[in-house]
DNA sequence: GTAACACTTAACATGATGGTTAACTATATC
DNA sequence: GATATAGTTAACCATCATGTTAAGTGTTAC
């Protein structure tokens, strides 16, 4: 394991995310998966001109998702390695925080229940 | 356990990973995580307008990120259960093909090193 | 009833996206 | 040198995204 400790900021994410938000790139994506592949091999699936190709592999690899080598005339792209960490990790610390939430939501719930009192609209009390 | 079998689209995704690309509503996700809010509490780290705050609740409404409920004049939002499954799933698949990937590329790499042979280029015969 | 509050919707400006075709660069082939 | 191939860049267009301010909709408070 390479181990690269690099911060992740706000725009790194904005890009990472932004570049998944569109299924021809995550078709991209799916083809690196199974192997590097050239800008013509990458586009045959695909039912648009191979400019427009060219500025969605442009995209991946602003958001670092994918690397980029010329080799002859031919260019090709491969995945760059843990690049999908960082949103992975954004993604996975709030699928926790939101499981505790909703632990909490049915805690709260059954106490409610229980209780069976005042309605509850928490605005004030717990958010400071 | 619910256990919702939704098939999950091209679409969901665009709107998902399109919904997080956004640093002020990876904000207000992060903030939710934390507890249901307001429109007006969710709005106060930002130094957006109210109608700004409106819209990006409203996208990810759409991207099923969040729920939104209306009690007396206050319109409360909260994060949806599982609502990030999808791309958490997208992502993790990816990943794994990724090392999978890079676990070949490393052999790959150690036999060429130990044959040290022909260069590679399976796509046509070519010489550089 | 009227005023304040918590929003949302409308109308608008502006910049980013995603697509196109045409032209250009660079490499390989004849 | 001429031509084909692989890809990028340029110019253009339509649509979407994100922000603004102003006006509208409900709801609570006086």
């Amino acid at each position: 394991m390479l181990s690269v400790t690099t911060e992740t900021t706000s725009e790194d994410l904005d890009l990472l995310f932004g570049a998944l938000a569109d299924a021809t790139r995550r078709g991209i994506v799916a083809q690196l998966a199974i192997g590097e592949a050239t800008v013509t091999q990458l586009a045959a699936p695909f039912s648009i001109s191979l400019p427009a190709i060219s500025r969605h592999l442009k995209v991946l690899e602003r958001a670092s998702i994918i690397t980029r080598s010329k080799q002859g005339r031919w260019r090709s792209a491969r995945l760059t390695p843990t690049s999908l960490a960082s949103a992975a990790t954004w993604l996975s610390l709030h699928e926790h925080l939101w499981a505790e939430r909703f632990d909490r939501l049915d805690d709260h719930l059954a106490r409610l229940a229980t209780e069976k009192s005042t309605p509850q609209t928490e605005t004030e009390t717990e958010r400071g």
